[in-house]
DNA sequence: TGAATGACTTCGG
DNA sequence: CCCGAAGCCATTC
């Protein structure tokens, strides 16, 4: 088993302090968490975040507001629903109002 | 140890 | 903004 080194449990922190109907990018998780760059990680910190199901990872997508991450929920639409869910506006697999949405936890905390 | 992979980002055209 | 290619870093085989 892989113990969740620092890193994970940081990126799932870090989601979790995402509010409710906002969402955050991989990139601005990385940078706050000072592995800039290291964008995949976050994403690979999520593939993890199996074992916290605390971890809102359907708040989590790319910097383009594009829900790239889908795929890797249950369902094909669960990680837009849950979004929708939030009042989160989804078009397709991308945010609406995404800038407005934006969480950035470098900025924000 | 080295090569491959990936829920990304940035740069050049 | 879209497209292609390179960079990044941790994990896995």
């Amino acid at each position: 088993m892989s113990e969740s080194t620092g890193f994970f449990k940081k990126v799932h922190e870090v989601a979790k302090l995402v509010p409710f109907g906002r969402v955050t990018s991989y990139g601005a998780i990385a940078r706050y968490l000072g592995s800039a760059g290291s964008a995949r990680m976050v994403g690979w910190a999520m593939n993890a975040s199996h074992n916290d199901p605390d971890v809102p990872a359907h708040r989590v997508v790319n910097r383009k507001g594009l829900l790239t991450g889908k795929h890797h929920f249950e369902g094909t639409n669960l990680m837009q629903q849950l979004l929708e869910s939030e009042g989160v506006v989804v078009k397709g697999n991308q945010i609406q109002n995404f800038e407005e949405l934006f969480w950035d936890p470098g900025k924000e905390l």
